[in-house]
DNA sequence: TACATGATATGCAAAAATGCATGCATGACG
DNA sequence: CGTCATGCATGCATTTTTGCATATCATGTA
């Protein structure tokens, strides 16, 4: 039995098609198609049912991309394995961080890093998404969340909290008109304006919500309403200032994880050496 | 990374020379050294030094050897998962057993199972080798022995004794004189004569020791000396008969053992319904 | 019923992997 | 000190694998 036939049987269960798991593997539909007759054939069994809409895997299928799976789990072991044991400063090293953390904060760490060590291959993917550190989608990740998470390792950059912004000039109108109606711009994480606004304040309602902070910040920022954003965010800001509807909050930490084995990397190693002073230094900018 | 790559260096690991990887794999050692160099540059790790007597494998090699230890393992598991769901009764199907056994007891059963059910393409491991039935070198094994095994299923088939055996003129002439030199034919497990000999019998030695039972046998049928032999063996071999130095004496087992997996395959089953009848008809056999 | 969509099969040419033959290096042995 | 056995490296021909173009088939929709 072929072992890239059985990888290849995963990814079939996985996408049900097999245009699906060629573009998934890099290999043209066809070639999956052959490389799942190759493994019926070795394992003498049928693998799935051939279906109009596509390949619908059988008990035997289902068992195969079961033990396959352990498979890919051992490869991906093996890849961290020796990307711990990477003692250069070079090759591809890969760091992700919320969109909105990058700009005032990681940008000048990556410049001042790539400048000592320009071996090094350094690819930034910037979203909120996490990133599966267990497949190396990424070797570090800067996350804002109340705990590192499952067996990472995780550091604590910086402790937060959050207050409430919006233009100079819809702060000025609020605070001559404390009794105005206040358009408040959302998350959609949460369903009603912040519960602790100054009590001088009453009469807040919810104007938009997005599933991002980046429309939020936008929004804001076009005079449409007040947003609660963390203190960094806010200030970094040049159009919003700090109104006292909400007394300073705590917020999510920011949090450097990484892999249990990759933390231990050299690149890995080296880049703490960057990042930490830059947060260190600049911990206040998080607090209210 | 591609995945035969890497149970290519494991196959090098494991045999040290391109050649003998290759082999074993049934590949030529040209494709093997290509593939380790595939591997290297995938991997961006050196995993071999090259040297006049062979490949060694670096500390990252190691590596890559133990993790795709784990993804044999895994292979392994899904084709013992494969073979245990297979309904049918046809296909390939080994069982292993000592040779001595195979003639006077397994062979009658292989015919009667192959004749009900021909699809089946029976093979017969004849050897004293612990075969491995994780590896389904096997699917089922008959061992002599005290234990089933590890986390194998097994089925004690027999419990056996032991007595002494010669030719019938060597048998006369110790019985016409107890005291005349008797000369034993041992396996090298054991390095003197048998402790429990009957005094009357008070002189006896070495005469030679082999390594296997098959010469013991032959030396013994030749008249050169007197052997233990479990009960089946000595009266299954028309030249020997059982001589009084002996009292019939516990000896270990036969099992019938199998993987957890294989044994609840529709053939193993099938197959148990024809070797147990039988062994339990001549259970007596195999006592004194 | 005609048609668009999204899927699977299949024949053929290009690309990649493999095996073979040859040459070279090293160490054991007489 | 030559000979032999064993193992690695490399160029070339062959075989196998892959991708592409095209055909087919089922399904939902107007």
């Amino acid at each position: 039995m072929n072992w890239d036939d059985l990888r290849t049987v995963l990814a079939l269960v996985r996408h049900r098609t097999l245009s699906g798991a060629g573009s998934a593997l890099g290999l043209n539909y066809t070639t999956v198609a052959r490389r799942i007759s190759r493994a019926e054939d070795a394992s003498g069994a049928v693998l799935f049912e051939r279906l109009a809409d596509g390949y619908r895997p059988t008990d035997a299928g289902l068992s195969a991309a079961r033990h396959a799976e352990k498979m890919e789990e051992a490869e991906l072991a093996l890849s961290r394995d020796l990307a711990a044991g990477d003692e250069t400063l070079s090759g591809p090293f890969i760091v992700t961080a919320p969109q909105l953390l990058i700009g005032p904060y990681l940008a000048a760490v990556l410049a001042a890093f790539k400048a000592s060590h320009p071996a090094v291959e350094l690819e930034i993917r910037a979203t909120n998404d996490l990133l599966d550190l267990n497949r190396r989608e990424a070797d570090l990740a800067l996350r804002i969340s109340r705990e590192p998470g499952d067996d990472l390792m995780g550091l604590r950059l910086a402790t937060q909290e959050t207050a409430s912004f919006a233009t100079p000039s819809l702060a000025a109108q609020i605070e001559a008109d404390p009794k105005t109606p206040i358009p408040w711009i959302m998350h959609v994480s949460a369903d009603a304006p912040p519960k602790k606004i100054d009590p001088r304040y009453p009469n807040n309602h919810i104007l938009l919500r997005f599933d991002d902070m980046i429309p939020v910040l936008g929004a804001t920022r076009a005079g449409l309403g007040v947003a609660r954003l963390p203190m960094f965010l806010g200030r970094s800001e040049p159009g919003l200032v700090q109104i006292p509807l909400l007394a300073p909050q705590a917020y999510a930490d920011i949090w450097l994880v990484g892999h249990r084995d990759i933390w231990r990397s050299a690149k890995s190693r080296k880049f703490r050496e960057f990042l930490l002073p830059e947060f260190r230094a600049r911990r206040s900018e998080f607090l209210g």
